[in-house]
DNA sequence: CCTTGACCTTGCCATTGTGGTAAGGTCGAT
DNA sequence: ATCGACCTTACCACAATGGCAAGGTCAAGG
């Protein structure tokens, strides 16, 4: 099939399996005599992997030691377990730190007014030390 | 101040404020006959009330609203709060985002064994239409 | 046989926020 | 005069995705 349908199958753009493609994630694919690029069944199903990584928040980067782990018939799934509660890590750090922002915002949000005078203790949090919110960087 | 203490002081490196100031987000400071940035105090707090709302997670395009309705003293709160509880719903969408992805994920890695086996149910639930987790992109 | 529309190709630019690096100017102290 | 610490600008990079443009291809219908 061409890029296009693979492209509806799996749920990734056209645009990024040729990406994909191009940084080596996925193998450079077959051609026809146009230069079309022809996907089978198996490689629909490897982008099915991606997406499925993706959509669980895996980076390019990790995914790319999912499918090495993927196609490895000898890997230990505690390897892929060990990438897995990684992740999970990942996933709670930014949790954690997006609540705090949002708990943070809440707390100011919930003190103003909202009417049509100009005193705020929202721009009055932030005017002060309310960036005491440890908020690290991604 | 020069530009490497304005940075210290108010937590944003040099590199950022330079930027900030190329992309509008603050004015043009003053320079010495050297061509050295020099920031007031006044600058400096505006360079803290960034910091902060960085903090919370606001966008620099935000932040460029809530700078303009700091500095206008006309302001309504209302405008503002609306900032801010717009705000709290991207963090909250994130949030339940990204808290569905750590909760499937936590499943299939409860399910896995981690041991030397290759069996992994890991890899089977992305192998499967596990991508069902419909995560929206960001 | 030719046109039209839908598809494909490559390549380059934009996004968001931040870091790095390089080549050079300046300043204060020794 | 020189050294180290600072400043300047101007590029490149990241991650993942979208968009556009200029051109080739293919199948259907006239």
């Amino acid at each position: 099939m061409n890029i296009g349908e693979a492209a509806k199958a799996s749920g990734i753009s056209a645009k990024m399996i040729r990406h994909y493609e191009g940084i080596g994630l996925i193998e450079e694919s077959r051609r026809s005599a146009a230069g079309y690029r022809i996907y089978s069944n198996n490689d629909l199903h490897t982008l099915s992997f991606i997406k499925s990584s993706r959509s669980l928040g895996f980076s390019l980067d990790q995914i790319k030691q999912l499918l090495s782990l993927w196609q490895d018939r000898g890997r230990a799934s505690s390897d892929v377990k060990a990438l897995a509660l990684q992740h999970i890590k990942e996933l709670d750090d930014k949790i954690t730190e997006l609540s705090a922002m949002r708990n943070l915002l809440q707390n100011l949000a919930t003190e103003c007014h909202g009417d049509n005078r100009a005193e705020c203790p929202i721009l009055q949090g932030l005017e002060q030390q309310c960036g005491e919110a440890k908020a690290k960087k991604t």
